[in-house]
DNA sequence: GTCTATAATAGGATAGAC
DNA sequence: GTCTATCCTATTATAGAC
């Protein structure tokens, strides 16, 4: 049996990148099969559930890498100004200055909520809570470091959004700046 | 030969909203006739570019739409603060407090991107120039005012997707109850 | 683990009757 | 303006060789 072409993570990595460029309905089998350079048939030895445990799994994934490259950061002992500046860091780099989209967006249709609800409540949640628990870390109190959180994730979620349909990222760079300023204010 | 069964603007509703639940490329042609009433032949009729130009034409009649009842409020003679307080209320009700998405962020992709760049670029600039103009009306400079107005459309957008992910419609009351206080103030 | 080949279905789109 | 019937292609998915 031939070895493995590239790691499982490789092929998430391509497949997640396919999801937040074509949507879950707009990626056909034959365009992640290209993305991969896998064919369809060596995609369902991987994912014997189809395009549906793709995205599964590609869901999962994008937790393992945001857990490594944006919460993972927040644990450090370093004070919380500077981990929010590396958490922003992190997410900037993460959606390519606004130019890649968000996988947990394009997942979220009316259509694709019911498949896939659980990790998508699970993703956001994880998300806001380490932002609530920094807040809380910088002398916030409970409640308007839940509201700091929300207001955090729906602004870098928005500014995608804005910038895939106006083409200008400078309003992701905009958002991110005085997020950098504001989360933390007393 | 038959009267038609609905006006257009009642197809291009209906057409509307399985757009907004389903995307561009998760609606098909037989769930758009589904949600119209309407056959395969008959939305051809239509609309004889397919659903690409049924998309254009929802996109089209969106502006429409806004502009009446989210636009043309704010030509009225009320002070900026009722002006703001009732394009507010017109947005909550327009995405039924956050339970329908964004047609525009449907139609976002990087794939759609290119089919709909237009329309696209016009409707957010449309949307946050009409906010722009009511900022500097409140007595806010120019530049401030560009600024608040690009916040208050990432905000919509971003609490619009966190509400789909999450179904945490509370995500998009607050949002909106923040904007009413903060787009305006000094 | 990867491939070629193919089945079965759903997709977008059209022709022509009424 | 709406319909039934149909076409062609793309799509998801599977079988079986290597």
């Amino acid at each position: 049996m031939p070895a493995p072409l590239m790691s499982k993570d490789e092929v998430l990595d391509r497949l997640m990148d396919a999801f937040r460029d074509r949507g879950y309905e707009g990626a056909s089998l034959s365009e992640l099969s290209d993305a991969t350079g896998l064919t369809k048939s060596s995609l369902y030895h991987y994912f014997p559930g189809g395009k549906e445990e793709m995205a599964e799994q590609v869901l999962a994934h994008l937790d393992r890498q945001l857990a490594e490259s944006v919460y993972k950061p927040l644990q450090s002992s370093q004070p919380p100004a500077r981990k929010l500046a590396g958490m922003i860091d992190a997410i900037d780099a993460f959606y390519e200055g606004g130019r890649k989209a968000c996988l947990l967006e394009r997942l979220c249709t009316a259509a694709e909520r019911a498949r896939f609800r659980r990790p998508l409540r699970k993703a956001f949640s994880v998300w806001m809570e380490a932002v609530e628990s920094l807040c809380v870390e910088g002398g916030l109190s409970r409640t308007v470091a839940r509201a700091r959180a929300e207001d955090f994730v729906v602004r870098v979620e928005g500014a995608l959004v804005v910038c895939a349909g106006t083409e200008d990222y400078g309003v992701f760079a905009r958002a991110l700046k005085d997020l950098r300023s504001s989360v933390l204010a007393r």
